[in-house]
DNA sequence: ATCGATCGTTCGGTATCGTCGAACATTCTT
DNA sequence: AAGAATGTTCGACGATACCGAACGATCGAT
């Protein structure tokens, strides 16, 4: 399993959570490793400009190329690729923000975001990760992933972001069924106090689900007095027209 | 230099230039190296989400852990941090957009972008590289570079973009003389046609630029009859105080 | 200014670990 | 159905990355 390669992605991993100015002898600790050894791997990536050294006191800091290799991630993604402009025409017609995620590990990554058709100020989430159970995209992708899949997620870390955040496995569970029967998911503030988000499934040519897209906003205005229904509706249309340009037939509600 | 790191690195550029899609022997045939290798790296990758393939046809992608790396540079990086309230600001003074960037190799990555504020659909350039003697941003580095550096980057490869674009080293040589007296750089549809470009310099504390700040919009409202004198001090000013933010001293338009 | 402590860096021996070539399996093509 | 091209496995060889320890430099404290 080439370790040299798995102990530097390990450097990248650390190197990326918070902590900024990481030095030689303090990376050595956190991995178990000998100094000399997270050395040479530091040369080795800061060669590449994987890795960057900050010029006095030699602290370690993420490189450019990562920030190149992450852009060539989004062009080569397909998925991404054909939301573009479905995604750009929901946002257009509930006038709230859209976001496109994948499920990543036990999280959901973002790649695409439109941002609400109004001038306000907001920040820019794609590269954002947030768990798959604090996030309507995660819980309508994780909803039609295959049985063995889903129970590893349900029997994993399920933080807690709010008070809301739903972090009990057969709570969870349960809510996952609602979503494979509607077609949709929603979260009522369970990431972020005030914000809640309504996502349904994208899938491929397998009809494996391999995205979701949804519309984020303000509580008040998606799920005041139950959801809006002029948002579900949009959110599963627009779903379901990605999927058929990622191939999927037309029978894609499949409920396992 | 830990060859497999070296090696892994190469995969994924390799993977992130273009051309989707690419097998084991495809890479094993570019790289040089033998199928077995270039296997087993690509499953150390994979384990890592560096990597991602195609569940069919076992083509081999760059994998999501690559955008959250990508964010994660953004988000320790020092400049990038420190100039979103400077680029707001100066978007706003000239409305137009403007582009933050920092050498890298040869290239200038962008690695904060400020849309023009008018309603107009843009796409995000954040990730983006450009050569460096093709745009304003990179003139206005380079311009104050040390000498070696300078000459290396001057006797390297110098991409043409554009009928406009300044490839020979003597006029280029010549061009950033003129820069580092102004203290601003112009670029005039140097890498596309009908966009041009207003930059200047970001130093730190040792009085060595670390970057740049710039104007981007269509020539005709940037340069028309001559450099539109409020853009440049606009650009200067701004230019001036995010250094003063990044730690330079008073003096900071050191000429070399 | 001197001493001590901490951190980054160098070095060489050793065993590990990655590399390679060849064979096998699998998929697509003709 | 046969062939070709690709992905995958295997085992042996030897280069190579790892480690511990010593060195050097930098910073802070006394």
């Amino acid at each position: 399993m080439i370790q040299s390669v798995r102990r530097a992605s390990r450097i990248l991993r650390e190197l990326g959570t918070g902590s900024p100015g990481l030095g030689v002898t303090e990376l050595a600790d956190r991995l178990g490793l000998a100094k000399a050894t997270v050395y040479g791997l530091l040369r080795a990536l800061e060669a590449e400009e994987l890795v960057e050294r900050d010029a006095e006191a030699g602290k370690y800091r993420l490189g450019p190329a990562l920030l190149q290799l992450g852009n060539a991630f989004l062009d080569n993604h397909e998925l991404r690729a054909r939301s573009l402009l479905w995604a750009e025409s929901l946002a257009g017609r509930v006038v709230e923000a859209v976001r496109v995620g994948v499920l990543n590990g036990t999280s959901v990554l973002i790649v695409h975001h439109v941002f609400r058709p109004d001038n306000s100020v907001q920040i820019l989430e794609v590269g954002a990760s947030i768990p798959w159970n604090a996030c309507a995209l995660g819980k309508a992708i994780v909803a039609h992933v295959d049985a063995g899949r889903r129970e590893e997620l349900l029997a994993g870390e399920l933080p807690r972001l709010t008070g809301r955040t739903i972090v009990d496995p057969l709570a969870l569970g349960a809510a996952l069924d609602e979503v494979a029967v509607d077609g949709v998911a929603l979260e009522d503030q369970e990431a972020i106090v005030g914000e809640a988000e309504v996502a349904a499934p994208v899938f491929d040519h397998l009809g494996s689900p391999v995205g979701a897209i949804g519309v984020a906003g303000p509580v008040e205005r998606l799920l005041n007095d139950g959801p809006s229904k002029e948002v579900v509706g949009a959110v599963k249309e627009i779903a379901r027209s990605l999927s058929r340009d990622m191939g999927a037939g037309r029978f894609i509600a499949r409920v396992r």
